[in-house]
DNA sequence: GGTGGGTGTCTAACACTGTTATGGCATAAC
DNA sequence: GTTATGCCATAACAGTGTTAGACACCCACC
């Protein structure tokens, strides 16, 4: 019991170490040799645990997803509509507070990494909170009777489009305040707001003319 | 003159060596030594003419900008607003025809990169149009009074947010045909009409509450 | 108690990467 | 003719992920 302890312990250190540098010296700086010295032991203690380091960042990847799906799941308990909004704003938290994460999880930042089923499952999984908040507002006085999953895409797209943007540098974070003074998070809400209000007011109908010439 | 000539084609050949292994073989095929060899010269005639990976990536996010702005540019002629679904639909072509160079432009996928001065100002020049094919929908019949960048970015956040998921494997492509039986393409515009119909409807005003708990 | 297998670890090496130092070879200028 | 400049190739450097081989330890088994 004691070595299996011992042995779960090395394994977490390796990890802890492998997040410190990814935040430290970002997706660049996370080399195996880094890892193993910042943890305390040899390149092949990174291979013993973890078998490589496509696996290595998939552990981070897992981490990430779960972490973001308990915020997202944390933040999903207000009533009717406000609780997509919470949703939205809880997104957005976690992404600018866990910029690195966000971007191995959304971005492949670490090139040699390929996520793995388990991986997507994980990654499905944050997914699927969204998607049950949708359809607990799929009531004619919310949402109406939207299509869940499209209407989650769509509310997903615009949350990681103002994110992916704001960390790129070119989104809301650059240009401040708007012409009336909101914030950029402020913006972010009203975005998000807008996004709902154009589902709700008109559920999409077929497509009246072809969208493409 | 003549010599002129040839080394500007040099340089094209690199620079077209280098976008086709980087769409045959991925951000991690693309290295130097491949790149010389699949344009017929040693790894030294990159750093002749290009100075360094960075600046070979560069070059190609450059392209990609002018290209993409040109694109979008091309389909901002409809009237009205019709004018910014052209816009939408034109950029998520764009995007899917061009994957891995949007990647390269908006996600990092080559990791040695790091944009210059020259390649951020070659993707606000993309943005700028879509700045102004809204500053041209600005009027009561149209957009209202909307605040023009930030329903720039509201747009942009759109499209990118639902172009990445689907790049990811989590977006509408991933689907297939919803409910209705619409498919992604309809699905995608139906999601910028109803970007579009957020703001329309009811133009953001000042925050009615505060969105943080 | 002795023994074997399994497990975890280390060192050393392999093949690869971006980059650079060195030198050779044309062509242009004086 | 001599010098200078620009372009190119070879070889080497330091770094990367990964693997092979050897060593030490622990635990079950005879």
């Amino acid at each position: 019991m004691a070595a299996a302890l011992s042995t779960t312990n090395q394994r977490s250190t390796i990890l802890a170490a492998s997040i410190r540098l990814l935040r430290s010296d970002g997706p660049n700086g996370l080399t195996i040799r880094k890892v193993a010295t910042s943890a305390g032991c040899s390149t092949q203690g990174v291979y013993t645990w973890f078998g490589g380091k496509n696996e290595l960042v998939d552990a981070i990847f897992i981490d990430g997803f779960v972490s973001f799906r308990d915020a997202l799941a944390s933040a999903s308990g207000a009533p009717g509509l406000e609780s997509l909004i919470a949703l939205g704003v809880e997104y957005r938290q976690w992404a600018h507070a866990h910029t690195t994460e966000y971007q191995v999880m959304f971005t492949r930042a670490v090139p040699e990494h390929t996520p793995s089923q388990r991986a997507q499952a994980a990654a499905l999984d944050a997914f699927s909170v969204l998607v049950e908040a949708v359809e607990a507002n799929r009531s004619p006085a919310r949402l109406g009777d939207v299509d869940t999953e499209l209407f989650a895409c769509h509310f997903w797209a615009t949350a990681h489009g103002h994110v992916m943007l704001d960390i790129c540098g070119l989104g809301a974070e650059v240009h401040g305040v708007d012409q009336a003074g909101r914030s950029p998070e402020h913006q972010y809400v009203d975005s998000i707001r807008a996004a709902i209000r154009g589902f709700q007011v008109q559920p999409p109908s077929p497509v009246r003319d072809n969208p493409r010439s």
